[in-house]
DNA sequence: CGTATCGAATACGTTCGCGTATCCAACCGG
DNA sequence: CCGGTTGGATACGCGAACGTATTCGATACG
């Protein structure tokens, strides 16, 4: 908790910078210096608000990752109920592929990968994003007269499918075919994840 | 190509120490001088077969995953065609879930969706290998009865799911449900991207 | 308005890693 | 076996980045 609002800000402004440095090197790359300069500070400035790059790089993903979690939530919230279609198509909408983060995810991944304590805040991350995303899901298949049979692994298949085809879509960004082939996916899954009810 | 028997196992083992090192430290973290201690040489050795990291890292990826396409290739094909469910079973068993490799290539994506370059070798090679993969699991439901609607689909299907599962299989490796969930989630998808043939 | 404190800037010395220019040994062909 | 070539080792200078100890200005508060 920083103390002062200047504080505050320099902080801030340092995340802020690291964001586009990491996004632009890559984290393993970058250096204290960069992000100081791009965030218009000195090194003196950064050692005041973190002891080391590793701190802050776990400081902005888990500010950046809980925010669009806020993000997904919202947009979640505010779908229509009354078209279960379009809402899960919303759904899929409000989860986007974003290429910036996405990189810096994947470091991040390979990183946490490495160390335990990391591996283990990841892990929870990723459970609270499918714990957020899952009931929405739940619902509009409801509606749509489908159960869902394992919620969890529903959840779970979700998350990987979003995963594995960002992938792609980013690979191969003008091939709208892509695109497509990753809404029938999340459809498809679905699909398979629920039954239909029996009584209307 | 190399000249001489000994440039080969120079590189060689030059290869092999940079796949240990950036394993452990991250490829971003790793040094030329790290590689050539775990190797054995010294940083003159290094420039005479490599001109930078960013080469060797490129040239280790290549051989790599060219290997692995290789062995997977070689697992499909020694499938016994008469048990398809097995088949698919021993499919999926054939594209493993290895910590190191996983890590590496999770930087080199990265890597290469900053480098235009990079990128279309990547795509390049998640092409070789759903090829690679594609006709074994459409054959082996072809013996189960059933006919693949849209072959493209379902390889970029497979590719994504295990592409997307993996991470949650490393995250929580001590977990047996999760390697459960991901066993089921390809079976869905198998079944998702195929109908049943009419006539025996 | 004055003062005390907090936080960013400055100014070191140091280490680390780089890439090259040169040297010397190992090996390959005759 | 012997010269020539190939390829790894040595040794250099250089620049980048680090982390800290200290200074100085801003801002919060009485």
């Amino acid at each position: 908790m920083p103390v002062t609002k200047r504080r505050a800000r320099t902080r801030q402004r340092l995340l802020d910078a690291a964001l586009d440095v990491f996004a632009e090197e890559g984290f393993g790359r970058s250096t204290v210096e960069q992000v100081c300069e791009r965030a218009g500070f000195t090194r003196g400035a950064f050692y005041s608000n973190f002891s080391s790059l590793d701190e802050l790089f776990l400081a902005l993903w888990e500010e950046r990752s809980a925010r669009m979690l806020d993000d997904v939530r919202a947009a979640l919230a505010g779908i229509d109920p009354d078209d279960p279609e379009a809402a899960v198509r919303a759904a899929i909408d409000a989860t986007p592929v974003d290429d910036a983060w996405f990189r810096i995810t994947a470091e991040f991944t390979a990183h946490a990968l490495r160390n335990p304590g990391l591996r283990r805040v990841m892990a929870a991350r990723e459970e609270a994003i499918r714990d957020a995303i899952l009931p929405v899901f739940v619902a509009a298949l409801g509606r749509l007269g489908r159960r869902v049979t394992d919620e969890r692994a529903l959840g779970d298949a979700l998350v990987a499918v979003h995963d594995g085809t960002s992938v792609q879509v980013l690979l191969q960004p003008d091939d709208v075919a892509v695109r497509a082939r990753r809404q029938a996916l999340f459809m498809n899954v679905l699909d398979a994840y629920s039954t239909p009810l029996e009584s209307a």
